[in-house]
DNA sequence: TAGATTGTTAATCGATTAACAATC
DNA sequence: TAGATTGTTAATCGATTAACAATC
């Protein structure tokens, strides 16, 4: 697989294209053009298809792509090919929820254990997952090849918990917690989904409409007179 | 309040600049300068000087930024002054752990319902948020100037609750749907939390990871012989 | 063959970085 | 005053878009 200085923005559109592909595909769509998958995604057929020569050749000339041969390749760049070991630390209401809902092995991740301080959680197994103590992490952290810790836990046992699992060799963290975790000098896969972030950018989308619609107000009034 | 093209990668950043101000705040550090900013965050003092720019003066020449005054004009440039009108659709794990714990308020948003289809959970009342039936939805929009719906339906509800939503005058929808919301015709602000997006990203980071060691080792393994 | 559409090279556009005068 | 650091203008860098020869 040809791997050159892909950047972050065509990484973050990989995800998007399966997405629509899977669609596609569900439908019974086998062709598509660079045109009509940028109609659909907002994205110009240009882009696409730079974003597409950063992994190789995938189209055909006079036709297209073959869906289903498309949604396999990217599948394969974004590492779907692979298994991954993850475990989960923090069984609270939103890790309990991930643990429940989220399909892990959809996307080739195995969730093996879950980790917890609370003593009426620890011992008990949520869809197949067992929930250990946190003081077992490091040992099972050494005995076991985990690929990626999902970090679930409450605020201020963020940074200590990413302490334990970046000496016990965790390659990445999904964090779910509204800390920054980058520390300059760790090598660990930082992967952040901060809600609150999400949803001040939320904020000031619509604060700024709001805006807008009250100057359009203002003007047409002066208008009036 | 300045606002000019401000940048979709400028936004993106506020947030970030917010919670590293609180975090200062609670530090009780009460002055800062662009480039201690850039160095905890991971970025230039240029372009932070750059962003905050887009906005307005906060600074002051030969002594940098006073954190409190920053802090609640970025706060302000969110839409943190307002207060927004906010409803849930869909109750079940993951809007149930939002209804729990996310703290709407502390953000500018007032929780007032939630809606699902279930007859079990109709009726009840979670965190204070009464769970209304979705035959209720349109009335309750019509009757109340609700800004942002927040979707945590199943997948294949997402897009006929969004037409009800965008039908009855619902400004901004926070999808947590693996579903791709952006209809080209529709004016509404979508901001979306792809979760298996976001893993995605990450299995792609940790497969690029594991190519590069095992084309080190090859390379190693070639030198010994 | 003619039409369509790719992959890629070149042109444009926008975002980040550097430099520096202004000034606290 | 001297030192520090801003806000802003100019330079650089990178990403997106346009154009087009190759070819199915």
């Amino acid at each position: 697989m040809k791997r050159l200085k892909v950047s972050n923005n065509v990484i973050r559109r990989l995800p998007r294209y399966l997405r629509k592909l899977d669609e596609l595909n569900a439908q019974g769509i086998s062709r598509v053009s660079s045109s009509e998958l940028g109609q659909q995604l907002g994205l110009t057929p240009s882009q696409i298809r730079q974003d597409f020569s950063c992994f190789g050749e995938f189209g055909q000339q006079g036709y297209g792509y073959h869906v289903p041969t498309l949604r396999e390749q990217i599948g394969s760049i974004l590492g779907m090919d692979r298994s991954y070991q993850a475990v989960l630390i923090g069984v609270g209401n939103i890790g309990h929820a991930l643990i429940d809902n989220f399909c892990f092995s959809d996307w080739g991740f195995r969730l093996t254990a879950a980790f917890d301080v609370k003593p009426e959680v620890i011992g008990s197994t949520f869809n197949k997952v067992p929930v250990l103590s946190m003081e077992e992490l490091p040992r099972y952290l050494d005995e076991n090849p985990v690929n990626i810790a999902v970090l679930t836990v409450p605020k201020d046992a963020a940074i200590p918990v990413t302490r334990i699992l970046t000496a016990h060799g965790v390659e990445a963290i999904w964090n779910f917690t509204n800390v920054e975790l980058t520390e300059p000098n760790s090598s660990t896969i930082v992967e952040n989904v901060h809600f609150s972030d999400s949803l001040l950018s939320l904020s000031y989308y619509i604060s700024e409409r709001i805006d807008e619609r009250s100057a359009r107000a203002a003007r047409e009034a002066r208008r009036e007179k």
